[in-house]
DNA sequence: CCGTTTTTTGACCAAAAGGTCCAGACAGGC
DNA sequence: GCCTGTCTGGACCTTTTGGTCAAAAAACGG
């Protein structure tokens, strides 16, 4: 075994993440991972397949990290109520926490579909309908205790709290003001009340 | 007056729209509008000044045709629960409609914040805002008339309304089914049930 | 300390990007 | 029918794009 690599391929994957999520696939060059990674180029391509797979690699960070990390977390709140609740808070506050305004790298990639792979398009969707899954069982758990009226259908209620979810990311984005967002959580949890 | 174009201007921003509404700003090449409007190079740039012109041109002809004109025919319905409600179900509609899942080209656009000019980033908030304050108007008038809860917050609430519009655009460009679009219209009309 | 094996480096490549330019085509006014 | 002004076509330009390559450098086993 004659050598390692001198940088640490998942923080090249980190930073090539961060330009991708702000900039969105297209714009992003080459060149800007250059700079943002201070890697040389041959490097990168002796490392990585070439721009697609550090998109996908950095796509699936993503999703292992943040969404799947924190739904993680969420399972375990035994107040169904609550673990919606947190939920959009926690959206709100990375929203509103994050001074580039990125967005939900997500949300991001749905809207840039056409140019992506089948598999690209795969973890984004499979993302969504974890999210809806996770929001129906919810409403399913706070009916049988009592706590979320029978009233509401647990799967079409989903559906709109995930669309209102994605609505917030956008707007997070610079359309709206930090204070709207959490006003626009606080309307969604209605649906639930 | 030695001669008249041979092309129709407003053609060709109509053609052009409608690449960078399903593409997106970045990915769009002057190619990609030569092949689509059948015009040449040099007449392209002797009839506009470059990408962005082009882009800015599109995005308002959409604002102006979509956008307003819907709402100024919603501006005459009585009903202001009706209002809300025929604005939900013709953005379902037109998601539905499209075989091209360009989605809304507003929402596209504010998702390329980065990428674009101030001016372009104010066509897109300031629509927005004009949305917002639409169900704000239509939710006091109907709780003047008593068709629509007082113990909600008209502002706030039409807020949410945007977020979940804007969701409804994003989950159309293919993330959920058609189905599920009007089902999500649905919820959100409870906001103001 | 020498070969082996891998990484690094930066030059290099073809293609595509956005944009310019001008020779020629064209329709008016005279 | 010619002159004038604009419009068209496409060659052309520079820069940037994503990607390749070969030579040099570096650690390890022997």
């Amino acid at each position: 075994m004659p050598w390692e690599k001198s940088f640490d391929e998942s923080d090249v994957v980190e930073k090539t993440m961060k330009v991708f999520w702000k900039k969105g696939y297209a714009a992003t060059s080459i060149s800007d991972i250059l700079d943002v990674t201070g890697i040389k180029r041959g490097s990168l391509y002796n490392a990585f397949d070439g721009k697609e797979d550090l998109f996908m690699r950095g796509l699936l960070k993503y999703d292992a990290e943040q969404r799947r990390s924190m739904m993680r977390e969420l399972e375990s709140v035994d107040d169904p109520r609550k673990a919606i609740s947190m939920f959009f808070d926690y959206i709100v506050r990375s929203s509103n926490s994050d001074c580039d305004q990125k967005g939900c790298f997500l949300v991001n990639t749905s809207l840039e579909f056409s140019q992506h792979s089948e598999a690209v398009q795969k973890v984004v969707t499979d993302a969504f309908k974890e999210i809806s899954a996770f929001f129906e069982k919810q409403i399913k758990r706070g009916q049988e205790r009592g706590s979320i009226p029978d009233t509401i259908s647990p799967r079409e209620t989903a559906k709109a709290l995930v669309a209102s979810l994605v609505g917030i990311r956008v707007m997070g984005r610079g359309t709206f003001g930090k204070a709207a967002l959490q006003q626009i959580a606080d309307q969604a949890k209605r649906l639930i009340a």
